[in-house]
DNA sequence: ACCGTAATCAACCGAATGGTTGACAAATGA
DNA sequence: TCATTTGTCAACCATTCGGTTGATTACGGT
C-alpha cells in the first residue's frame, strides 16, 4: 500500500481525519487543539496526524514547544485528477452507448430492448 | 465506518480496486473477467467487487449465469464535492493570510515575522 | 436429468488499524 | 535547576482487511 494515491485515499477514509482536515482549512492547529473536540487520547490524535502527514496532506513546523499542523492543499489535486480522469471516461462511454442505442432504435424501431430514458 | 463517504474513500484506497474501476470505465465486466489480470483467486476479486458495490461505485445485474459489474460514475461526485469544498476553503484562507501579511508589511516594514497566528 | 460454468458463502490466517496506557523527550518559564 | 507543557515512542489489545481453500448455490447446455 505504498503509492501516494492509496495513502491519500486511505487517510481520508477515516471520518475523524476528514474532520481534522476540514478544521485545518480554517486555521493551523496543534495536536492538542485538534484533539479537544474528540473523545480520544492525544496519542490517538498524534497517530492520525502522522497518517495525514505521510499522505502528504499536512506538514508540521516547530514554534516554541508547539508543533503546529498545517494543511497542504495541493495534494488534493492528485485525487481530483484521478477522479476526473475516470469520471470523464465513464461519461464518454455512456454517450457512445447512447449513440449506439439510438442508432439501433432508428434501424429497428421497437427492437431496442431495455435501458429506457438513457438519452439526454 | 458506516458513512457513505468513508466507504467510497476506503474502497478507492486499494490499488487493485482502483484499477478495476479504471477498467470498468471502458466496459462492464464479469467477476471472472475482472479477475484475469490479477494474480489472485476469483473469490478475492468477488470480495473487492462487493466492497465497491457497498460503496455505491458499481452495481450488478443478472444476464444468464453472468452477473456483469457496471460502474456507477455518479458517486464520484460525492468525493469531488467534498474535496472541492475544502480545497476552495483552504485556498481562500491562504489568500486572506497573504492579504494580512501584505498589510503588516505596509504598516510596519520589516516587522512581518514568521507565520504567527493569522486567522480570525 | 446431469454436467459444467460463474459466482458467492464460510472458515481461517497474517498483517494492518485505531484505540488504550505508561514512559520518555524537548522546549519554556519559574 | 526543576517543574510544566506538548507531543512522541512502545507495547499491547480488539477489529478489520486482503488473501487463501473448500463447499455450495444458481444457471444454461446437451
Amino acid at each position: 500500500m505504498s503509492d501516494p494515491l492509496s495513502r491519500v485515499f486511505a487517510a481520508l477514509a477515516d471520518p475523524t481525519r476528514r474532520d481534522m482536515v476540514a478544521r485545518l482549512t480554517v486555521a493551523d492547529a496543534t495536536v492538542g487543539e485538534l484533539a479537544e473536540p474528540y473523545d480520544v487520547s492525544v496519542q490517538a490524535v498524534s497517530k492520525h496526524v502522522k497518517v495525514l502527514e505521510e499522505a502528504g496532506l499536512v506538514s508540521r513546523s516547530r514554534e516554541a514547544q508547539r508543533r503546529p499542523v498545517h494543511l497542504e492543499a495541493e495534494v488534493f489535486d492528485l485525487m481530483t485528477k484521478w477522479i476526473e480522469r475516470y469520471r470523464r471516461q465513464a461519461d464518454e462511454r455512456y454517450q457512445r452507448l447512447d449513440a449506439v442505442l439510438a442508432r439501433m432504435q432508428e434501424d429497428e424501431p421497437g427492437a431496442a430492448g431495455s435501458r429506457e430514458g438513457a438519452a439526454s
